[in-house]
DNA sequence: GTACCTGCAAACAATTTGCACTAAG
DNA sequence: CTTAGTGCAAATTGTTTGCAGGTAC
């Protein structure tokens, strides 16, 4: 799991300005389990800075995923979400309600996944599709 | 690997009308090996018939992907890309040029994957991110 | 002081939708 | 004949971009 200042700090080292709506992004970013969306965290943002724009939110995100620290999930086919953690793992993504869940995979089969390919492979994404319980249940 | 009489056939018992339209895009779809997004189908189609519209593609497409005929890939952010194979494999997508091969995976790998949620899995990607040969060369 | 960054609004592009017309059954 | 399907153009929506002003360093 990384952590605000060394993220922070990296930032800096490559010569990127500390501004304070990166900070914000970072630190609401850090830590957290679920997957927001664009539109979640420019909601939640705002609070702190109401002035914040979907622009500086599509710009850091992007240097954060060029710096290895998140991963932008394309499993809604609707629109892009974000995803801090930085262990291996799966998706599951409900396509009634469109909940979206990690799913732990070991070490193991992701390094097999990625070696699947004769190309060098640098990311991989596992997505799973199906219905959660309770909208299985109705 | 389906047939195009197989799905007319399944079309029709399902209470679909077999317009020439539909015909069209299966013949086009079947068999195929590369993954066309839906502009490419569009200027395909467009030879034998001129006034086919965005409209028809994504909706039969939608149906296809309904019946289980055929896959919509959201590896690439910008745009869907159709996958009418059957055969379980994954994808690797060049980050820089776009291009898009299938990988082979076998059945026993994908079975693995699909339960590794304890929900029902109804269908699963496998996408890889990286550079293709030729991008990584220059 | 000077890049770089931000916020705004406009631009973009893939996909969807409303509706009048057409054609399959 | 009836209803679903088609084509067109307009609408929609997530994301990107251009640019003027602001801020980190």
């Amino acid at each position: 799991m990384w952590n605000v200042d060394e993220i922070l700090d990296k930032l800096k080292t490559r010569g990127y300005k500390l501004t304070g709506q990166r900070k914000a992004i970072v630190e609401r970013l850090c830590g957290r389990k679920d997957h927001p969306t664009a539109e979640q965290l420019y909601k939640e943002l705002k609070k702190d800075y109401p002035t914040i724009s979907f622009a500086t939110i599509y710009s850091t995100v992007q240097l954060l995923e060029e710096m290895g620290y998140l991963q932008i999930l394309t499993i809604d086919e609707k629109k892009t979400h974000f995803d801090p953690t930085w262990a291996a793992h799966a998706h599951f993504f409900c396509q009634k309600c469109g909940r979206l869940e990690d799913i732990e995979m070991e070490q193991e089969e992701v390094d097999k996944l990625k070696n699947l390919s004769e190309y060098r492979t640098q990311s991989l994404q596992v997505y799973l599709y199906g219905l959660c319980p309770e909208c299985n249940n109705r």
